[in-house]
DNA sequence: CCTACCGATCGGTAGG
DNA sequence: CCTACCGATCGGTAGG
């Protein structure tokens, strides 16, 4: 009588080593799907950047519509983690003005996770597909509540806090398409879009209480 | 000795009837390349769509690659073709809320044309890359125009021109992304990031003089 | 029995 | 506009 516990075996947590191994292969095929396109990049150029052979990607990975996976669900997790970090911020205007930095400063910062996450997104396999957009409903509709909260706050006319959210999101991560580290500022771009959205920020008023 | 002219040599213009059927030849590929990808979309499934066998198309194309430069000049020929016909609008509050509206119509309409367009630049040969970003380049500083003007007026912040002028570009660009022409209005969005950018409309003024 | 690989080759499909 | 092909390279898997 087999004795197996249902799901999927795994008689010992992967090694940090191998959790390491593996992350250098999403990051190495986020370049090379960067560079090339996810089906012009073949895992053989992914391996021969690690100098290994592409036979030895499949200890890590089952196929190479898994590692765009991989890849996808890095972006999505950094996105989401970023957001996280910001949830303190009680200011309905400060809040969206850091949103908007936050954004920036990501994308300009990885922009071959970026690049991918945003141009490979029909390349997804579909089974993959629903739980990535599942992830991005979550991170779009945070995005919303942000804006519909600068929104109730007067910092912002009243608007579709959907379509605010998307024109946001727009807004900041087309960055990946003309940022050129030597020439822009990440912070300097920031800017621009929030007094873009916001307007001009109001003198500081004198502390209350 | 030759008498030939200089330039490539061409006894008679391109017919109507070979036009029109470059014309659904592009619009086709765009749509495949929508679908599929531009690496994973074949010549084939394009003949395949128009009832064709894919050697045909090489009566009206070089090559795969000249397919691809084919869509790109078709959405940046349309792109210019519609600023121009905005450039009689005086006011440049108005110009810009024109131009936000025109933008997201455009892609709206247009889809698989702006998909491609979007997605797959990096695929682009580098011969045809230049002579599309020439174009680009005329169309962002067009825009920039714009957003200089409405910000010289008042009704924007000072803004850096370059970077406000891509901020609107993405903002407006990315509904590729999201829109669903089944839930979203066109005209509603691009309301929704007029008055994002440009405020609340003033209530009209008593005609002056 | 495990891990982390290697050299070689499979069936299919691509642009031209 | 078609039939009949080519040189090349792909993702994935075999035994060891």
């Amino acid at each position: 009588m087999p004795r197996r516990r249902p799901g999927r075996p795994r008689l010992t947590e992967p090694s940090p080593e191998y959790r390491q191994r593996l992350e250098e292969i999403i990051e190495t095929g986020a370049q090379v799907f960067h560079d090339r396109g996810y089906d012009a990049g073949s895992l053989d150029d992914v391996a021969a950047a690690l100098d290994l052979r592409k036979a030895s990607l499949y200890h890590y990975l089952r196929s190479k519509a898994q590692l765009l996976y991989f890849i996808f669900d890095r972006a999505i997790s950094l996105s989401l983690q970023r957001l996280d970090e910001m949830a303190d911020i009680a200011d309905p205007r400060e809040r969206l003005a850091t949103l908007i930095a936050h954004q920036v400063r990501m994308v300009a910062e990885e922009p071959s996770l970026f690049s991918v996450f945003f141009d490979q997104r029909p390349r997804l396999d579909d089974a993959f597909e629903a739980e990535i957009r599942q992830k991005e409903r979550a991170y779009v509709g945070r995005i919303a509540a942000i804006v519909q909260s600068a929104a109730d706050a007067g910092e912002l006319p009243p608007v579709d806090a959907r379509h605010a959210a998307h024109a946001v999101l727009g807004m900041t991560s087309w960055i990946y398409k003309w940022f050129d580290p030597v020439r822009d500022d990440p912070d300097r771009v920031a800017e621009t879009m929030t007094s873009l959205v916001l307007g001009q920020r109001p003198p500081p008023s004198a502390p209350s209480r």
